[in-house]
DNA sequence: AGATTACTAGGAAAGACTTCGTAGATCAAG
DNA sequence: CTTGATCTACGAAGTCTTTCCTAGTAATCT
């Protein structure tokens, strides 16, 4: 029961379209979402939840004939898994420099601050 | 003069060989750094530095016969752009939830919370 | 000088990733 | 029942990534 790979950029937005959406989704509805963002065709799209499917990423129900896919692991772990395999492999482990990193890639609004306060003072006390 | 492409796993094993030498190197000293951390045969090495330097993630000097390379970007542009990339495309752009990914895949030690938490507090002040 | 070592350049193979077309099955509508 | 829409499966092309071998050239050693 080995963890799926890390997700490569083409299925991380698939990923990403099933967090919205908040709940196991078809082919067609994954695609209705994504063709919001970018041009792809329906095949395309089934054929990378196929191989997500295959590799772990997806879980896919067939009682249906449009099968029903849902994400095989919490929004959360995939982040956590990107984000650490990020922090090691170009911050050398290092939070801060990866806050550091992010923050100045993306100016952080004022409650997102507080948000990032909020959030050290808390997982001081754990 | 458009920035480079994000590196590739392979090649931010390299940019960090370079980042720890902390100035220009040839091939032949950046293998040597990288075999003690994985296998890998010198032309690899080689061929991977002629390539970034293709795209642009690194520049070469060819007065010497042995071409001596640097990083074409400063680290922390680097690093920015792969926190940036990371925080929008799997984070929605959120910070704290970055964070929180980051936190979770590796607890942070003390001294880097007290580092986070002053870092945040200057940066609210800029 | 001749042999050995060190470098670059040029492929090229193998895998991973991205994308889509076509074929065949199933379902819904006329 | 036939037609059109919808689905999955298969396969394949094209690109990107990773890896290394070989050839040729330059430097070093004996």
């Amino acid at each position: 029961m080995r963890s799926p790979p890390r997700p490569t950029d083409a299925e991380l937005e698939i990923l990403t379209v099933l967090w919205s959406l908040s709940r196991p989704a078809t082919v067609r509805e994954v695609f209705e979402v994504l063709q919001r963002r970018r041009d792809a065709q329906y095949t395309t799209v089934l054929k990378f939840m196929q191989i997500m499917a295959d590799k772990g990423l997806l879980l896919r129900d067939e009682d249906q004939r449009a099968h029903v896919y849902r994400v095989a692991q919490k929004k959360e772990r995939v982040q956590a898994q990107l984000a650490g395999d990020l922090l090691q492999r170009a911050f050398s482990g290092s939070p801060s420099q990866f806050l550091i990193g992010a923050l100045s890639a993306k100016k952080a609004s004022p409650s997102e601050l507080a948000e990032l306060r909020r959030l050290i003072e808390e997982y001081d006390g754990t």
